[in-house]
DNA sequence: CCGATATCATCGGGTATGACTATGGATGAA
DNA sequence: TTCATCCATAGTCATACCCGATGATATCGG
């Protein structure tokens, strides 16, 4: 059964005529003829009695009607909501971010992506440790991940967003040799807050320190990063945060200080190759607007 | 959209793989991929995302799935709808027949039609004339008419099924020449109670009096065939039926005679020549099974 | 680390289905 | 009777479906 011929039945029932419902569904005339023949074949039945130059529904067609009706509308619904999800009317979009680019880029595009689509649920998930963003884009666990570049697998597709500054935020009343300016070689010795191996940026850290032959001191490791501000502000040792979060540490007390040399990275969006769903599309062109 | 191949995106949502899903339908792995990939361009939209060896359903795909699958109910509804027509649980059969076939070999037929098929809806019509049987046929108005043959039409099929004299009914108390038996040159001069010009029977005796130049002396003409058999008990006139409509009337005191020479016709089936619908095509053999 | 296996995509060919135009046949109206 | 209307048929063509074979890629086991 073809829902084309379907639609057939309809429109001479609802037209009274071959060549009338024919116009209707917008075939020509013995193109419906020979469909309606075909599903009357197939059923097993005749829908129609062919009375002189008209034609009347026989009891199998009236019984065809009501169901074939449900039936077509059922297919405006699967249009609709198919429809929906391409529109960016529902659906859900999975992301995958390091911790600490959660907060920077992330939530601010996720607001502006919300705002757009109130109707896409965001899902974020955490990787369990620096290269897993990559690991679970190429998985398809999720759809688009926010990660370092470059990232460690080559079959991604990496959209560069921003190159990103770790500064170093210590407690309260540290005296610096210079204002706002921290030696690496300067933190030997220095109490360290930071979290732990395998973390992005604790990797980032440790490789500063290591080209410096720093040995570091790391006097809390800790994986819970929401703990990592009041620890600074309390005195338990020097972290290093982006920028953007360091600076709402050093509006409560904390001094913050930029590493030299710099310690920076890059970030960017990684996604598979293959074509993204609606989603996913709207959300990498919205960053990647913002950046442009 | 085909309804094919939605079919095969549920079967590759319920199988897990393209593979699996083609096994389960029935068709080769490549068909269904190729299905599959022209049902997502028509949508615009790809309802798998294709991870390694293995398919997720997309956003789409999973809005895809719940009304696909009651689009595929409706089908189920539509083809035992049709199927209940097709296998006689429904429906509804319209025929035509002579009145005083209406009796006889009619109310018979009806009734063990309706106990081989009590879904079946039966409606009985009333022609204006005799001829009209025919005419109701060939207009489809009725599917099958029951009439006195040979018809007035040639292009209707028709099935003989029984020879059936009419034969006189005289009120209580008539004597007559010979014990049962009536020469028709005797009906000059008796009381007719006869229905209208046009009707069947009244034609068949008019034809058989007029070959017996007999002038008749209708008293009296009335279409309400039932106060026939009250009228001639009452002694109102000698009137003609069938046998087995006379039969019931001797009972009851009414003098049964044949006349000579015999008053019959044949009567039979008519319908269209085109393929009847279910009912009908039961009708029609069953009523030849009884006949032959 | 490297085959073996499993899975999806692509390719080439054969068939069938659906579409069209033109035409025939039958019906009903003028 | 003639004409217009409507369904059915014939012939032709394009498209799409299906299949088997093959390729590409990912997962798993040794």
């Amino acid at each position: 059964m073809e829902l084309r011929h379907v639609e057939y039945v309809l429109a001479v029932i609802d037209h009274g005529t071959f060549t009338a419902g024919a116009a209707a569904v917008g075939v020509s005339q013995p193109s419906l003829s020979e469909g309606i023949r075909r599903l009357e074949a197939e059923l097993g039945v005749r829908l129609f009695d062919r009375i002189g130059r008209s034609v009347v529904a026989t009891d199998a067609g009236r019984a065809f009607d009501g169901p074939a009706r449900r039936m077509l509308r059922e297919r405006s619904v699967v249009l609709d909501a198919v429809g929906a999800v391409r529109e960016l009317e529902t659906g859900t979009l999975d992301l995958v971010a390091l911790p600490t680019l959660a907060v920077d880029p992330l939530a601010g595009l996720v607001g502006r992506f919300r705002t757009l689509h109130p109707g896409v649920v965001i899902k974020v998930s955490e990787p369990e440790d620096a290269g897993a963003v990559a690991d679970r884009v190429a998985a398809g666990l999720s759809e688009v991940g926010l990660a370092e570049l470059p990232a460690r697998r080559d079959d991604l597709v990496a959209i560069t967003l921003a190159r990103q500054e770790i500064v170093a935020v210590c407690p309260p009343g540290t005296v610096l040799p210079a204002p706002g300016r921290l030696p690496v070689g300067h933190l030997a010795g220095m109490p360290l807050v930071a979290t732990p191996p395998g973390t992005s940026t604790r990797d980032l850290l440790d490789r500063a320190l290591a080209a410096a032959a720093v040995d570091p001191l790391i006097a809390v490791e800790i994986s819970q990063r929401e703990a990592i501000a009041p620890l600074v502000l309390t005195g338990a040792g020097t972290s290093f945060l982006p920028w953007s979060m360091a600076e709402t540490l050093g509006s409560q007390g904390a001094v913050v200080a930029r590493l030299v040399p710099a310690l920076t990275r890059t970030i960017g969006l990684l996604h598979r190759a293959n074509p993204l769903t609606p989603s996913a599309r709207a959300f990498v062109e919205l960053a990647r607007a913002k950046h442009d």
